[in-house]
DNA sequence: TAAGTGTGTTAATTTTATGTTAATTTTTAA
DNA sequence: TTAAAAATTAACATAAAATTAACACACTTA
């Protein structure tokens, strides 16, 4: 399972010990940074998957930073979610307009911020049982029908599809893909994709997926 | 763009009226329900792509109507929203359990509301589709439609009516085109743009982009 | 009218990406 | 520890796409 990063963006260095203690208790990777610019900075090197930031802090606020990472590379695939001690209207507003997807209050309640988190990553990426185009998956068992029929595939084969599956008719490059399953410092030829697609193909159908030449595969949804 | 259908339940009809209110301003299709039990009826029927529930109510509490649509078929794939007047961790631990999506509080503020689901949706589809003189290209899918109509073109020809499509109506020169898509220091000869935009045309249909002779192409927006 | 230029179009050629199979390495399970 | 399964790489074949070449045509200009 590919582990899940979590930046913290806050002033205040007991509530980033706070957090990145409970974060840490859910095998969370977390990185850490006191400002704006330097959550910027960690951001690219760290490309993580879920902000924590303060509405709130000197120099760049919250909702300045968030709008900086939103044009930056990736940063419209990340999940921002703003740490507020205020439920003012206007902040929030202001807050989703710069791209936040959520706000949790101050003070922080350790439980509702887990939940937060995993459901948010539930979202993410679907548990549950799902049919398209005659393939049905279902995650918690790990298995795969076709028009009702069991079908077998290896781990890695079913992170494929399911990946492809959830976001049907997208293009996902190798790349991605290599990035999502595998992770993005493990280092891999782009050609076992491939073959994990060949066999997955042979399992579903070949018309399943569709190659985009220089592209990437694409999971169709009709 | 694909309506977005929202079914509300509650067991107030003010609270019903008021929410649908609102949420029709903003082009959502809209159902309702006025117990739990009609819920999950409404659900199997309409299909809606976000739920908002209030966590009181007689007989089926929020709670347990969010956990038996997460149950059936494409339950996984739509998004609870809860209505609470209070912020008790219990309920709110309980919900995301359930497979809540995320909180709203009573009284609902209905730009925060509409904030909220427009925030939820963008997160959800990330795809970005623009249509301009009945050709509608969805980069993420790779995807070029004519009048609705799905069509095929090559990476190559993908990329270069995306890039006349985006700013439409300048010409491009055949050297900026060949810069743009096949990098500076990539040689090829311009008469290659040529035969790339006679194929996107063949697609497309002939008039969509325009020839100025001795300066290059553009892609008309009407 | 004839030469020159720029583009449309088709066909021929070259290049490239992918399909596919088999061989090798790694992981898993017994 | 060993056998089986899965993952990964390597290698070769092939279809598809990119690229170039060639010719046709329209339009200018002298």
């Amino acid at each position: 399972m590919k582990l899940v990063k979590i930046l913290l963006i806050d002033d205040e260095p007991d509530i980033l010990e706070f957090l990145e203690y409970n974060l840490l208790q859910h095998d969370f990777v977390v990185e850490k940074a006191k400002n704006g610019l330097e959550g910027i900075e960690k951001f690219k090197s760290f490309q993580p998957d879920i902000i924590l930031i303060d509405v709130m802090m000197p120099k760049l606020n919250g909702i300045e930073t968030c709008e900086k990472i939103k044009t930056l590379d990736n940063g419209d695939n990340c999940i921002i979610l703003f740490l507020s001690a205020r439920n003012e209207e206007f902040t929030q507003i202001a807050a989703y307009d710069a791209g936040a997807h959520d706000f949790i209050n101050k003070p922080v309640k350790p439980k509702i911020l887990i939940k937060k988190i995993l459901a948010i990553l539930k979202q993410k990426q679907p548990t549950t049982i799902t049919t398209k185009n005659e393939i049905r998956v279902d995650k918690p068992k790990h298995q795969v029908y076709v028009k009702d029929e069991k079908i077998k595939l290896t781990k890695t084969q079913f992170e494929i599809l399911f990946l492809l599956f959830t976001q049907s008719d997208i293009v996902f490059s190798r790349e991605k893909i290599i990035k999502e399953i595998w992770g993005s410092d493990y280092y891999i030829t782009r050609r076992n994709v491939d073959v994990q697609i060949r066999k997955i193909r042979k399992e579903i159908g070949q018309e399943k997926i569709t190659t985009i030449k220089g592209v990437g595969y694409k999971f169709n949804s009709q």
